[in-house]
DNA sequence: AAACATAATGAACAGTGTTCATAAAATCAA
DNA sequence: TTGATTTTATGAACACTGTTCATTATGTTT
């Protein structure tokens, strides 16, 4: 039926039309100032029409996370030509880092804030699919560095982690603003330091 | 004047009462729920009471901030009669992390939440003087550390907010959930697993 | 006892996410 | 085309939030 295909599709384009600018508004306002109303407003609908195509707030910020690791992932994907594993591992900490710093709210979103995953255990989806591919990138770069001699004496699955975690928690401190007040430096080439003592750490045979 | 003392006490009790309150709700149900209705329930005053006490719920917070970093402090100055600095630096790291997964909302209030880098900013105090003290003990023991001959080649500063963002990045991805979720793993014992990896990295003379 | 100062109150305001009976529009059936 | 039916859009209303402030109650001083 040629009509319920029609209406499908546009179904589909006001939900986008709805989740950018969700997306809009949040990457210039931080999610306090995202509103249900200041998403109706700015594409001029009203506010019962978000909820017919969202039943949620964290249903849109889900999806906005969702964008986020799709954009993240890309970037990931197409560091997979470089063959040295301890080149790419650097060069995938230098993205996570870059992404981060150039996306603040959305990389909040994505691995600091608290509703996407609320979302996710409300659904009964008890796998992190976006974390899940993610962290896959990462564990197999690991792993082909351990095959290369690096990494002696660890074990893939802590490591891993606890190299997430390194720059997680760099670019963490970054975001909320304990950087500076903290150390009294200049965030941005303070961030770029401390990572390379982390990387040359890391490549320590 | 006696009176007037006596009536500076009393301010300071309800006000500490208040703080009181706040902290056993924060710590049980978090800053969601913990509204200055519920605060003003539990200690059966009214809310404009409250607002007598504290001009906003984020003076609360940092109040609440500032008593998390009193305890943190405590015990970090209690691991400085450990001489050997590396053995002190991993002692840090572990009561850091103890600290993070045992008081999980605090330490999320002390490092990841605007809240209180929103009162300090606000307030004119472009001094973070909890964080500083905090980053202080870690730098100093980095310090004796390549005093001792580790992480040579290393840069101080930089070196010492990326152990810190170490620590604070495994942390961090644990109490907002991400552990489990992307890894498959059980948190805890994983979390212990990173934690002595990392340390091997970092104390390969 | 009266005048004054201090402290506590809770109704009211503006904002939030969310719901749902109603209205409008689109589609289908004759 | 016209009427019936389904789908979509609406915004007032609800329950909650932080916050304010005129009013009330309490305590102190003279």
């Amino acid at each position: 039926m040629g009509t319920a295909e029609r209406k499908a599709k546009e179904k589909e384009e006001l939900k986008a039309l709805i989740l950018g600018a969700a997306k809009k508004l949040f990457a210039e306002k931080g999610i306090e100032e995202t509103t249900i109303r200041s998403i109706a407003k700015e594409i001029e609908y009203s506010v019962g029409t978000v909820y017919v195509y969202y039943k949620d707030k964290t249903e849109i910020l889900h999806d906005l996370h969702q964008q986020g690791f799709a954009q993240l992932g890309g970037e990931f994907r197409a560091l997979f030509h470089v063959s040295d594993p301890m080149e790419r591992l650097k060069a995938l900490g230098r993205i996570y880092m870059r992404f981060a710093l150039e996306n603040t709210q959305m990389y909040d979103l994505m691995f600091n804030m608290k509703a996407p995953m609320d979302f996710i255990k409300a659904n009964e989806e008890h796998h992190w699919k976006e974390g899940n591919a993610t962290f896959d990138a990462l564990r197999k770069t690991v792993q082909e560095c351990m095959d290369h001699g690096y990494f002696k004496g660890h074990q893939l699955e802590p490591l891993s982690f606890a190299i997430w975690g390194s720059v997680h928690g760099m670019c963490s401190l970054y975001i909320r603003d304990r950087v500076k007040a903290a150390t009294g430096q200049e965030p941005d080439p303070l961030m770029n330091e401390a990572y390379e003592d982390l990387m040359l750490m890391f490549s320590k045979k």
